[in-house]
DNA sequence: GATGAATGAGTGTTCATTCAT
DNA sequence: GATGAATGAACACTCATTCAT
């Protein structure tokens, strides 16, 4: 592999090694070290990919985002606007021991990034979940639902509190109910109807 | 005001300063003398109160947790369950300022504990949460209801799911939307009825 | 010694510490850790009393100006404007091994924060120099000649002319051969005469 | 051109380059990146030209000094070595904005190796003032002036101070009154006479 | 020769925690 | 009990220099 191809591995590797370790520790308690040595990159090579932190911070949130990207591509694949909402679930309810660990990624890195007043980053993690607000509406739009960004809202909402709630009782059973408890709610949507 | 009364007034001030601020800032991004500044407190006495930062933490968690219990107090007092939830509800929605701010200040910590590895303090965030989640149990058991653990579940997966959205999209409409829906949702509920 | 006194007594000796090492070394090559080290000082501890190593520079400005002040006050006890400014001639050639070695600690330090683009420290060297001027001026006036400002333009011109060239030539003769030139020239001042 | 011409062409760029930033930015504040990017050449390249930050120093130096005999060279088609000198001190007000702005090249660089204790380069920029106090000294010579090297340490001094007080006050206005002043006092020298 | 990439020692700064009075 | 001061172990980030191709 040549020179260019080595390194945009290497910048490949901080990025996904970054996605994770950020996930697991949380920004603030994820060193850069340890970000290095979890790509195998020596500490002060980082900077030549990544000039502060917080861009790394910014190249996590862009692979959670990709992340999002495929499995809605994925989804996509499928006929049927319903089925790809409930395989978005059963994509969640996969996770399930991840979420009871770390949480959903995106929805804890929003938390911790709120948490700052500085401001050109505290806002890109809410740039992702409304990435998947806006693909939720817009299935619900396919299958002729009145009010699409607030079915969009209440699912992902559902998504994000079950995430949290299995993470804080670290019980990845949560993800299991409130997922049933989605895919039936799914079923029972018929347009005309209200929520 | 005698010694003891003085002290333990300075310990008030500084479990309420650490609730707010942590609540506010994070736990990793608010320093002992960001506390001890908002509390009135010379920064070398905080630890004739508190040895270590992380039993600030403590304290604050318990502070919220006695806030959560003056609140179902309050509720108490209402004789019919439903409108006990109801009224949890409608507390929820009145602090969407705050959670379209900070967020929800339970679930916020528990995200940040949940991101550590040491031990000790990273399930008492959870206990917070287990609480309500028993109260609400409670009340729909009171009810009649079916499954009622599974139904606060839900409930309260709701309240951290749209605090979660609100925070990340600043956006207290949310809060109000969904509170709304959850308010339907509960005045639907019939026993021998599933959700 | 109570802790009042010890306290302002390590301010005081980091003060002189770092007049005398970013003299010596310039600032770009002074590290905190040296400033400590001459003060006898942990380095932990030096941010108790300056927040940044801006603020040991500024302080230790501060102290040059200090010196110049005290100097000058020595001097006006000094009937004779002329005497005053003959004076402080023979002050600088009788620092001319520090002169020959490290240069006058203002100009050189002017010099160096100069090249910067920040901003706030890069005028405060020259604040000193300035007050030299103004003192400078007038003894002249108090001579009754014309022009003070500019015969106070060319006496700290030439001082640090001299200071320069010693410092750069690494030779203190320097300083003794320009001094005594300007006090030639002193003493040939007359009012109603041109330089 | 050829590869040896390109080669050198570079070596050029890149002695240009560290000249003119190193004046502006002083040494300790300029980096080899800052350098390679003025001379449009790859940082990895300038290794191969300059084996050390040193030694582009060192050729910044030889820079200087290339000026400087390009000045003399040309202020030595005048047959009155008075008129070289003033002509000196014409070129020296001419240059008052840069001045004003970033010093005299060769004197603050002085300042700048002076502070260093390593070694090797300390002295060179003594050198190259020391060759303006020899052609200085050659031309009151040639007046038949007594002490030529006293009135060379003089004229040359008093550059070195307005430049220095120009920089430090940030007024160009300093290098014309001072260069009235030093054009004056060289028409008023005589043979036979004292400074 | 040319160059993008790699490396690691060093620097300013922060902060929880401890100490002395 | 109270508190200003002390301490040192991090951490993010910089940069001259080297390396591999």
């Amino acid at each position: 592999m040549d020179r260019r191809g080595r390194a945009s591995q290497k910048r490949r590797r901080l990025t996904a090694a970054a996605a994770r370790v950020l996930h697991e520790q949380g920004i603030e308690r994820t060193t850069l070290a340890d970000i290095a040595r979890e790509a195998d990159v020596p500490v002060g090579n980082v900077y030549y990919y990544f000039k502060t932190k917080d861009e790394l911070v910014r190249a996590a949130l862009a692979e959670h985002r990709t992340h999002l990207d495929e499995l809605t591509g994925r989804l996509g694949e499928s006929p049927d606007p319903r089925d790809r909402l409930k395989g978005l679930v059963e994509a969640w309810v996969a996770q399930r021991e991840s979420a009871a660990r770390h949480g959903c990624p995106t929805g804890t890195l929003a938390v911790e990034l709120d948490k700052r007043t500085d401001g050109t980053l505290d806002a890109e993690a809410g740039e992702v979940i409304r990435r998947l607000l806006d693909w939720t509406a817009a299935q619900f739009r396919a299958l002729g639902l009145p009010d699409p960004d607030g079915l969009a809202l209440t699912l992902v909402s559902g998504y994000q509190g079950m995430s949290l709630l299995a993470n804080a009782l670290r019980d990845p059973g949560v993800m299991s109910r409130e997922g049933e408890r989605l895919l039936r709610w799914l079923d029972s949507l018929q347009p005309d109807e209200d929520v």
